[in-house]
DNA sequence: CATGAATGAGGTTTCATTCAT
DNA sequence: TATGAATGAAACCTCATTCAT
């Protein structure tokens, strides 16, 4: 990514700030109908210094959908951060609560980021789809490790772990469906104990 | 939607005609990056033709979205023709099976115009919706007459059936993840059991 | 004016048609703002069947334009009829009633050939000024007669010609001015009875 | 009328850059004939930059007009300037030399701006009217103010008004005739002659 | 470093004209 | 002879990008 400036500090600064603002603007009317004047008018700059810190439009969208990366990741932090000290089941349930709920506050930049795909290069494309693996990884390691335990007893690991990020993305992807249906802590809740109808190891009756 | 000719036959002829082509490269491309020479070059027809039989190139991303409503529409018809007559177990086995291998034909066009909602106008948008949420309403009949008969045991027969959907649309959505995992039966297979698994009376021990 | 037709009795005919009907089109929409579409609607025969009487929509424009022509021209043929047998006074006040009643039937049609000459060929627009030129040369006799009578008394007669010309056009020309200023009648007298005092030799005291 | 620039000196500046140089081709072409390459050219800009002064060519049009009617207001205040101090007769004599003269040198635009009405919308095409009947007002005034001071005697003064306006544009409309029989100072002592012989009060012998 | 005016290629759409039926 | 579907050049307009100030 090209940019005028040498002055690595301002890019930095300037390019987050970029992000932010034209995140705001795509994901209203979407990339390609949005122009480089409205970007330039959402982040409260001149066209010209755009072009000082991005060297494209594509440029600003591959910034956007990072920011939308980051904010996965830092919620994937969040997520895990105390799953290796609780038992599965409360890792489970914290870590799908949590995803839940970071894709309820950025979801418009995740569907954008996945709508957008197209219009950007293969390498750029990639990133999406890793961090998106690596979160569905957490999820296989945190399932695995409870099948170990004996609290889970899963026959296709890899494929729960795909639902429950589908799951989670369903809650964006068909808000309009389900937003009549219930408030996002029942969503939460109610697919949460189906996934663990799905995968808890029957207790044996004493 | 506009059109020049006076033949109305010939209009319907070319219309559809112009919807499958057209699905193809906007699929391909998307809508934004396809212009009118791409979609007249995948017609076999002059720039002049395509516009005697619509009035806009946004009238032909409503003809592509049409095609896709029609499509999920047959499915509809096929999927839940011999319900009634099954048991509950059965025609949800048959109806899910349907759905998921339509959607398998059909991802792309679908998954074009879930992305591409933005660029009709609201009345466009509110077909796709529709479509989608008679499909929904037809599995859930299936689940309510299931849980009359006991055998279902359903505490939110909706978001069953929301999810009954989510999972088909998985499978197009994340076909990059799926693909690696399993095949289309394994899949349709596996979420099939899953859903019988939370939604089946427990049979009591005798 | 190239024609497919071999049958001159046909061409004369569907032409004289054409420009009947296009001239209402042309009247209402301004030239270029009709399309060959639109001329073919008013003619009630299909485009191909234009095409094959006319050579190009300028022609049309041209039959359209002559049309306008031979009224006035059927026109001049009235007003001036009788002017020989009738006092110089009686055949101006005669010439220019009907010259200005004229105007009032076919003011569009004239109106709309002076704004169009511009798109034809300079032959054509030739015509429409032989026309004008005609009139206006039927008025410089019948006014030449009356000075040498002794009862009109006129420096210019050329240019009371052109005025009595003007002054029919301004009926078509003015009319949202004129319209809410005296009715037609009033209008034809009104002027008469300028031009008669600009023109009447003093009758001497005796 | 939309702009992009958000500088509004530069957007006058130019718009009237514009409205000068298109009202060249305008006039030379018509206004259908004339194409944005042709303005584009004619105000040595590019057909971008000249889109960021107007919205569309249609707003060019209006802009011509404008100008017309600018430049008629400017006449109207330099002819009527000195009218109040003057007795009638020499402010009618300098009101309607002045107003000859101003058609002489705009009458291209004011016989474009004329058959171009039909082109702009109702709001634009009110402004020429009212121009015009602003000026037929002073005349009126002027006239009144004549029959007042008994200098005058008319019947019908709005109508006497409007043949000055007439007589005006007659110059323009019809110089190809006019142009043969006299030059425009003796175009402007003849008609004004006209008018004063139909409207001065007969100065009754002593 | 910041600005925004300028550029012109390329977008969508229209339309006079032809020609197979 | 009559039709109207097909054509593609050319119309109007937008927009990402550059660069002088």
């Amino acid at each position: 990514m090209r940019a005028y400036s040498k002055n690595e500090g301002l890019i930095s600064f300037r390019r987050a700030h970029i992000a932010k603002c034209a995140a705001r603007v795509f994901v209203k009317k979407g990339y390609s109908n949005t122009n480089t004047r409205d970007i330039s008018e959402a982040c409260d700059m001149s066209i010209g210094s755009l072009y000082r810190y991005v060297g494209s439009k594509e440029d600003i969208l591959c910034l956007v959908i990072d920011l939308g990366i980051q904010r996965e990741m830092a919620f994937r932090k969040k997520a895990f951060s105390k799953s290796k000290s609780l038992d599965p089941v409360e890792a489970l349930k914290q870590a799908m609560g949590e995803l839940i709920k970071s894709v309820d506050e950025i979801q418009d930049l995740i569907m954008f980021s996945y709508r957008s795909m197209q219009n950007v290069e293969p390498s750029a494309r990639q990133n999406i789809i890793n961090v998106d693996r690596d979160i569905v990884t957490e999820f296989e390691k945190l399932l695995i490790r409870g099948c170990k335990k004996g609290v889970f007893e899963i026959e296709h690991p890899q494929m729960i772990a795909q639902t429950i990020i589908v799951i989670a993305q369903m809650w964006a992807i068909r808000r309009w469906a389900f937003q009549k249906l219930c408030t996002l802590n029942e969503y939460i809740d109610i697919y949460t104990s189906y996934i663990l109808k799905l995968i808890c190891a029957e207790t044996p009756p004493r």
